[in-house]
DNA sequence: CTGGATCCCAAGCGATACTG
DNA sequence: CAGTATCGCTTGGGATCCAG
């Protein structure tokens, strides 16, 4: 997805593992998980995301909507007000997506000290000479 | 974890949204999922994996089975044979993730047909000009 | 308040060629 | 067989400024 067709023909594999691509394309992005993690608690405002990811540019945030909202996860009610208001929230398709993203959170937080650890001794035993540049 | 800090403080938001991002930081390659799900019937060998998944170049599956590797998540194992014979698996730890990665999978199978209608109804809804340049 | 437009750097990834 | 090295295009994403 992330590139189109670099001139010569490149099988995509089987549709079995393009399947999974796809899915994890739609929540790659550095800040999609937490928009839809953070929309999942009610409606919220477009402010209150910017404040409350914290780090999180205005753009990425505006693009990162637009696409959740393009693929059917994220509803957007404008309402006409003199100050303008939006208001964004989760389609229940994406709320059964968030269950499965809570398990994978589940097993990060499980394991992150396993692969700290790995990273660590891996590190270790590769290039010790290159950590104090 | 896609860019060192670009020059002036980035606040990481609060711990628990950086543990998302670094489980999927973890899966986010384009290839890594395909890789543990290949590996994950078994010790495999580098060239297998090279035409099972049809499309990668040697040169992402080298990568993304070092990182895999360092992060624990895959093993590494040389018989240092006449021609060199190396046999790739998944850790504990990895078989985990895996399971969780169905559940995923799941998800993706089920609403693959609504997202791409939602996908669809929005370009057309958006720009329709901009299809056939 | 909620974005869109532009600029630009850095990371991701592919192509190709070389090697123990 | 199983990589490593180099190159260059493409994309992601931050900064900044403009606008309804």
């Amino acid at each position: 997805m992330s590139q189109r067709n670099a001139g010569t023909s490149v099988q995509v594999a089987d549709p079995d593992t393009c399947r999974v691509r796809e899915v994890l394309d739609r929540v790659a992005g550095k800040w999609s998980v937490q928009i839809l993690v953070a929309a999942s608690r009610g409606p919220i405002r477009f402010t209150e995301l910017e404040r409350g990811i914290e780090g999180i540019s205005r753009r990425m945030l505006t693009l990162t909507l637009r696409n959740l909202e393009r693929d059917g996860l994220v509803t957007r009610t404008v309402y006409p007000t003199v100050p303008p208001k939006v208001e964004y929230g989760l389609t229940p398709v994406a709320l059964e997506l968030h269950e499965t993203l809570r398990r994978l959170t589940d097993w990060a937080e499980r394991n992150r000290g396993y692969v700290a650890r790995a990273r660590a001794a891996y590190d270790a035993e590769h290039q010790p000479e290159l950590l104090d540049a």
